[in-house]
DNA sequence: TATTGTTATACTCTATAACTATA
DNA sequence: TATAGTTATAGAGTATAACAATA
């Protein structure tokens, strides 16, 4: 009723919180037996869209400081799901590489994490959905920048 | 080509991350000087809205664990924010309430906390800030998954 | 001297299970 | 027997700083 009751209620970052959790466990739910944590599909799904990246530029697109990236490199390629090769010309950088393992969990992966998005946002309509996720983009920012990449929101 | 590239880009749960990471880097920015997290502001709002919850009401109001409230609550209440007052009829109950000083804190930290969200969605006009909220109090509606479900890894 | 990756470490947040005291 | 709160503990997840190899 009165500002008290809806001080959380009002907040973005409040929604933004709860959906987060919402979206994780239905991640969770479906992916468990995949082994993949979002963050750990997050990386697959970057080392893919960004071959020849070293794992500096992997941890800058998601976000992530770079000694938490060596772990997460280092649980994927444990898994044998990617492999660390040596940068042509730059012998300090290493390139995440996924192999034929990798790319087929994160072929595997991916149509079961869009079915946990329709799962978590089974409360909205496709078209709240498209509207939702491009506020959410604008919110982010210029999202991630890309070499020769274009827009600008 | 573009499903490659857009995988993360295209997820909900990916945005959701991103925008509740940059929501409490905001808040921090505004609110490490009160010593404020916005879990600790967020059990104090809802302290205030329930008056007369015991610690478990004021846990499943905000999606966390009763064993984790008891952390936040010895937190306030050390700082003299608030007092555990034992139920009248259930002395099993105790019950959250707000110490003068705590009131006053949550009187001060709440507009900064809705500057804080300002800055971090200055991206968005005020009418798509309304609809970005409207769209995810929507996504929270829906059953919300408990928080022990979740975790089984 | 700067940079990439790495290691060791610590800190935060949270959940699980066992315990107490009440009911 | 069930419930509210608590405790001890463990597991993620992440960040900071020091270090080695390379540029």
């Amino acid at each position: 009723m009165s500002s008290t009751e809806d001080r959380l209620d009002d907040l973005l970052g409040y929604h933004l919180r709860r959906g987060q959790l919402r979206a994780f466990g239905a991640f969770a739910e479906l992916l468990a037996p995949s082994g993949l944590t979002p963050m750990l599909y997050g990386v697959l799904a970057t080392v893919a869209a960004r071959p020849g990246d070293g794992q500096r530029d992997i941890a800058a697109a998601l976000g992530a400081d770079p000694s938490t990236m060596v772990r997460l490199i280092d649980q994927l390629e444990g898994r044998g799901l990617l492999r660390r090769v040596t940068h042509t010309t730059d012998r300090r950088t290493s390139v995440p590489t996924l192999t034929a393992e990798g790319r087929a969990l994160l072929e595997h992966a991916t149509p079961l994490v869009h079915a946990s998005e329709e799962r978590f946002a089974a409360a909205l309509s496709a078209a709240e959905r498209a509207q939702l996720l491009r506020l959410l983009r604008r919110l982010d920012g210029a999202a991630v920048p890309e070499p020769g990449a274009l827009s600008s929101g």
